[in-house]
DNA sequence: CTGAAAGCGCTAACAA
DNA sequence: TTGTTAGCGCTTTCAG
């Protein structure tokens, strides 16, 4: 691959002026201009992006922490970033940190090393104290999950209020006994969500019963259906059900299909996020929907500001219940 | 951030010296060594990969081409891919192409301005001779969908016989009237696998009827859906159906459900891919296992071997039926 | 065992 | 308008 300096010499001229061509610098005459690009159309040349970037100081690549691909939730934000990224010229870098802490270390390398300009952290399991130290450095902005109080920019929804209207309309339609199928608390977004279901509860002055309460490891299919099976073994059984993801609805669904027990005409079923799958169940599963392609365009918008030296702030986004079949009639 | 010229300065040593140490070059003695380690300490050096690449040139970064992130599809073969990548020290930039030349073409490049040592490429949608010119100067390796008779070198399954043995499944069950859900036969393995249909119906002695073959444009929920419409419109109605992705599979059992018939009593259904919903469906969904984290294991060692310069040769891999509920009975 | 120096490919300040 | 040159941070000869 030919490099700046040949085609300098094939067009015949310095290689600060095949920069400037390059750069689409104006202080090249449109003779020289064409010199040079067609010695560039002729040697097949591409500048190349280390040399360039040793030199700015700059790698345009942006790091995307999330804690697993697998959870389709992270899907369309993804896409936001993405199409926000490309449109500035830069490129995404998607790590799995699968919430490993060294994963999470070679990633958090990468930006000291120069090879990323600035981090998307989604993952709540994430090093907050590391995370922080690494904020007052270099541009990073969280998504999703967030800091409280702290000074790192986040995009997110009110999932306390979230929680609520998902609730809330358990109650509506009648439900006295409902159970909460939350994630582990240590996550900021569980608490909320649970702060959210208690205060629709308490509203209506319904008890907060603890035994209708499951605390799950993680969000995947399995965790849901565990949740579900502890549910049903209860004397005094649930007649509806709020999941905070839609993962774990699911899997909760399954369990529930498997017991001969029908949604919603025996137990009502809301989840969170409205994943794609969630329309595909049957029932269909009612749901809270976030606004994920906004969510990832704005947080990859807030970091490319961070980056040029801007100062950000945090923003929060709406969210909307999806009412579907699981909680008909 | 410190440099190494910094850290050289504070140890009382040339750059050379720390860069010995960096690089776990033996010739240093244990006193110069303490020395620099501990500037490094102090300083809280990185060494920048920005400067180590352009002089190695090389970025210790891998693309892996993929249409689309939220086909659960590649989750596991990128898993695959990401170990293998980071135990040999490289990383992987993952880069969703939308099946857009366009989006392609910037990571083509990347390739081209240095900024990337390989491609994984699974996109069945890639510019072929794009593809092939490329893998003429730089490291390329196809995942899944590949070149017939190309020099690319690939890592997949038997496609044609996967598809005969979900078939011969159906026709061991006693269907006689098997319908095909293939996506658009501009692709190989939608090719293969049809054949692996055809073959597996002759040699039962059934007719193969071009009326119970659909063809989709895409592997979304909907395409899959949309295509179960038109079999149940079908006078004489197919009694299984072999769909080639479980994303399609589960649309139509959405419609089968939505037109009050029942899997398997009605009509049997056979995905392809395993994917983790094939398992939270009602019934759950019979399909084809492929080995994905192997999959992309492999590749990733293919490309790394193709990095050092080695030849490598295509491999392809083992599948299995997973029978479950619906095809039971 | 260590240091001096060249150079990877590029950009930008300065000169002409 | 264009060329010369220094230097981004690093590794690796070559000398000593």
């Amino acid at each position: 691959m030919a490099n700046i300096q040949q085609v300098a010499e094939k067009a015949g001229v310095s290689v600060a002026t095949v920069s400037r061509v390059l750069n689409n610098n104006t202080t090249v005459s449109p003779k020289t201009r064409l010199k040079v690009e067609s010695a560039i159309q002729e040697l097949n040349y591409e500048p190349s992006m280390l040399g360039r970037n040793l030199r700015n100081s700059e790698s345009r690549l942006l790091l995307v922490l999330i804690p697993s691909i697998s959870n389709p939730f992270y899907t369309e934000i993804i896409n936001g970033i993405q199409d926000t990224a490309i449109g500035q010229n830069y490129n995404i870098l998607l790590c799995e940190t699968d919430s490993n802490p060294d994963r999470e270390n070679i990633y958090f390398n990468m930006i000291r090393n120069k090879l990323a300009d600035g981090i998307i952290s989604m993952d709540p399991a994430v090093n907050k104290q590391k995370l922080i130290e690494l904020a007052a450095q270099y541009p990073i902005i969280q998504c999703s999950e967030y800091e409280e109080g702290g000074e790192i920019p986040y995009v997110t929804i009110d999932n306390e209020m979230a929680a609520y209207h998902a609730v809330r309309h358990l109650v509506k339609l009648g439900h006295e006994k409902i159970a909460l199928i939350n994630s582990d608390e240590k996550f900021l977004y569980a608490r909320q969500r649970r702060a959210g279901y208690e205060k629709a509860l308490q509203e209506s002055g319904l008890m907060i019963e603890e035994k209708w309460i499951y605390n799950t490891q993680q969000l995947e299919f399995d965790d849901g259906s565990q949740a579900m099976r502890y549910l049903l073994t209860l004397e005094e059984r649930p007649t509806a059900v709020f999941a905070v993801s839609d993962t774990l609805a699911i899997g909760a669904l399954k369990q529930i299909n498997a017991s001969k027990l029908r949604v919603p005409e025996d137990i009502a079923l809301v989840g969170f996020d409205k994943i794609s799958f969630s329309n595909m169940t049957n029932p269909t599963l009612t749901t809270i929907s976030q606004p994920m392609y906004k969510m990832g365009s704005t947080a990859g918008m807030m970091l490319i500001n961070r980056i040029k030296g801007n100062k950000v702030d945090s923003v929060i986004l709406d969210h909307e219940l999806v009412i579907r079949e699981s909680t008909l009639g």
